[in-house]
DNA sequence: AATGTAAGTAAGTAATCACTTACAAACAAT
DNA sequence: ATTGTTTGTAAGTGATTACTTACTTACATT
């Protein structure tokens, strides 16, 4: 049961998690059901309510686990002891790297799908990616300021290409776009938003993209 | 009612549409419902099925009519009499008149928040969207060949690129994040866009964003 | 061994869902 | 005036929803 403030991570709640992001993820929101949740994990509707005292409480708890996932990627504000695109491609690697790995749904995805679900979660994970759009424009502006990034640059329609290049990348590959896989058309991405933003005085491009993401151990 | 072949479009199933653009906007997917729709429009819920035979039914025909403002922006394939850079531009900015028209929810949004409502619509509209992408791509092909787009640009980046800054710019109007009208950011979004993928030999950003989209009619 | 608690079950609840049925106006064509 | 079609209503249907209740099992602590 989650109680008031700081709370722990039972692991009961991790498996009803693991088994939302699941069921979204083969059948839709419309049949993430308590029914199909239970079913999921091997047990009765009661037994859910011992964890949780109603299933807005569940989407907390998985709107909650997926701001942390997201802003567990950058630095913190004030943080400055790595380049700014450093930065931003490490964001950007990583959450692509999180759609792949759960094959089709990211939290990314789910949070999505969320939003015109009423309720009032619309505007609470509204509040997650506007948090999240401060901090990347945050970083973007470090950039500004060390010269790595344009000066002429409208920072908040950078911002908005940023997220929408994640998004729309884990939404295709949700909807099974992509024939290969994620890997490659991440790097392109970026290349191509890097070169969108950077000032031109590097411009080879190869250089600029570690093959980090690649590297990921499988 | 819905029958096979072409169909035309009676007034009762254009106010349904409205109905659902109405609902999905104010109070989510969740609340669409027959009784709701029914309401909406000033009749019972059984008068709804005069026209349409299913809730699925209904779907589709805005799934549809999603489709039709969607491709009707774009050009026919083999159609080059303008330039790819203004066709891509008309595409951008008409999406984006589309989100302010009705006021926090085109039809972009729904029908994104309809992807994970599975059911089948989910791989209908991916239908929809590949072939857009698909349409998109074809006009980048174009600009590469007249010298207008650079040629070492990721085609599939960049047309993923493109629908992730209309859908993010779409989805964050609607969750309220712009104080200020659209338009400005959907110029400032395009420069963007046009400074990643077109070739760098006109680079004076203004002339290449004529202020079309300002001067619609209100 | 006795006891308290966390975690589970089986069988309900009322509400809501998409959808159906029987019937009545409204209206045009004959 | 009669008939047929379209479009509507009122009152249902069974299925499903989130959630509850009464009771039981598992297990650690004393």
């Amino acid at each position: 049961m989650i109680t008031a403030g700081r709370q722990r991570h039972y692991i009961r709640q991790i498996q009803i998690l693991a088994a939302v992001r699941r069921i979204v993820s083969n059948y839709g929101l419309e049949r993430l059901t308590i029914h199909d949740i239970a079913r999921e994990i091997g047990v009765t509707e009661g037994a859910i309510y011992r964890h949780f005292r109603s299933k807005r409480e569940i989407l907390d708890y998985v709107i909650e686990a997926w701001k942390e996932t997201l802003m567990g990627a950058l630095p913190e504000v004030g943080f400055d002891h790595v380049s700014p695109i450093d930065d931003l491609r490490n964001s950007f690697l990583e959450q692509l790297s999180d759609v792949e790995e759960y094959r089709g749904l990211a939290f990314a995805v789910v949070a999505e799908s969320m939003i015109m679900h009423g309720a009032g979660v619309g505007s609470q994970i509204a509040g997650v990616i506007r948090e999240y759009m401060d901090r990347i424009k945050s970083i973007l502006h470090r950039g500004v300021e060390d010269g790595s990034i344009r000066k002429e640059l409208d920072i908040e329609t950078a911002s908005i290409m940023f997220l929408g290049l994640v998004q729309t990348t884990a939404r295709l590959w949700s909807l099974g776009h992509f024939r290969d896989g994620i890997s490659k058309h991440a790097n392109s991405a970026w290349e191509l938003y890097l070169g969108a933003i950077a000032t031109k005085k590097d411009s080879s491009p190869n250089n600029l993209v570690p093959n980090m993401f690649i590297e990921r151990e499988e």
